[in-house]
DNA sequence: GCGACAG
DNA sequence: ATCTTGTCGC
């Protein structure tokens, strides 16, 4: 008998304490094999149903910042809310963190960035910046940015409410990509966002398409089951599980086209809520706010380390 | 064996 | 991701 399916609880199925942490974390000794067992592991412990304390309305951002001059000034509020001016409310909007990493392969180095976003403004930088010890290999990305993620998450000071890591969530070999593996370490709301596809199969081919368009992304043969076993040989179209979307967030009047953004969730977040949430964020670029700010932050942490040398 | 493959 | 100038088009 297949076991009742409560509602989402918040018990961890993942130690998420510091002893168990490093075993999901980089390292050269350990096998691929290992890593991909490690990640059969998460996606286990992930949840891919809404458990957030918020809408997506609650974080939709309709200015995009003004980049020309560099990025906006963090602007942190005041601890207690005791006192709070009229003038600026959204004290209680939920806190977006955004992260990026931009590289020095000269120096085999990783740095990582995030911009913690509330209620449409900066409200803090932070950077890390970690060594690479293992390759890119798809499918293993987290074994190898994952470090620089955590690392940069521990230099915040804010408590994150959603994450928005760049690369996929659920659109992975095993369900488990960089935004289910930090999300589910950390026991965080995220999701995954990434400029091409890494596997899967969309409902409807991707071509030219309005802003605000999107369609569901349904697990393939190269994308393990997880969870409660499942027929093995399905229809092979219809049920497979919708693992993320595509979703297109910007798009040109005439000339060139727009590739669409891949959204999916990352953990404690619906494939629907990921891209509601994205959507929510997007304020008329391509990439969601937090992400591109957090690229540019990215950006000027690796010139200015470059020019001090 | 061939093809596919986030950043 | 990174190495890199100009250039096509609104």
């Amino acid at each position: 008998m297949s076991p009742p399916e409560g509602p989402p609880s918040r018990t961890p199925s993942v130690d998420t304490d510091a002893l168990a942490r490093p075993a999901f974390l980089p390292d050269p000794d350990r096998s691929r094999g290992e890593m991909e067992s490690l990640q059969r592991e998460l996606a286990a412990a992930a949840t891919f149903a809404d458990d957030l304390g918020f809408d997506p309305g609650a974080v939709a951002i309709d200015e995009p910042a003004d980049l020309s001059t560099g990025l906006p000034p963090a602007r942190p509020e005041p601890l207690g809310d005791i006192e709070t001016p009229d003038g600026d409310a959204d004290s209680d909007a939920p806190v977006v963190v955004g992260i990026d990493q931009a590289f020095r392969p000269e120096r085999d180095e990783a740095i990582s960035a995030a911009v913690a976003i509330r209620g449409g403004r900066v409200v803090e930088y932070a950077e890390a910046v970690t060594p690479l010890s293992i390759p890119y290999i798809p499918g293993l990305l987290a074994f190898r940015e994952g470090e620089p993620v955590l690392a940069v998450l521990e230099d915040l000071s804010v408590t994150p409410d959603l994450l928005v890591c760049d690369g996929s969530g659920r659109i992975h070999f095993r369900q488990a990509g960089i935004a289910t593996h930090v999300g589910v370490i950390r026991d965080l709301p995220s999701v995954g966002v990434a400029k091409s596809l890494l596997c899967g199969e969309p409902d409807e081919p991707v071509g030219e398409r309005p802003e605000g368009w999107s369609t569901p992304i349904r697990a393939d043969d190269s994308v393990e089951r997880v969870g409660g076993g499942e027929p093995p040989n399905a229809d092979p179209d219809a049920d497979s599980p919708v693992i993320g979307h595509a979703y297109q967030s910007r798009q040109y009047p005439n000339s060139r086209r727009v590739n669409p953004l891949y959204v999916s969730p990352g953990h404690r977040v619906s494939a629907g809520t990921a891209v509601d949430l994205v959507a929510a964020l997007c304020a008329g670029y391509k990439l969601p706010e937090p992400t591109r700010l957090a690229d540019a932050h990215a950006d000027r942490v690796k010139r200015r380390l470059d020019a001090e040398e």
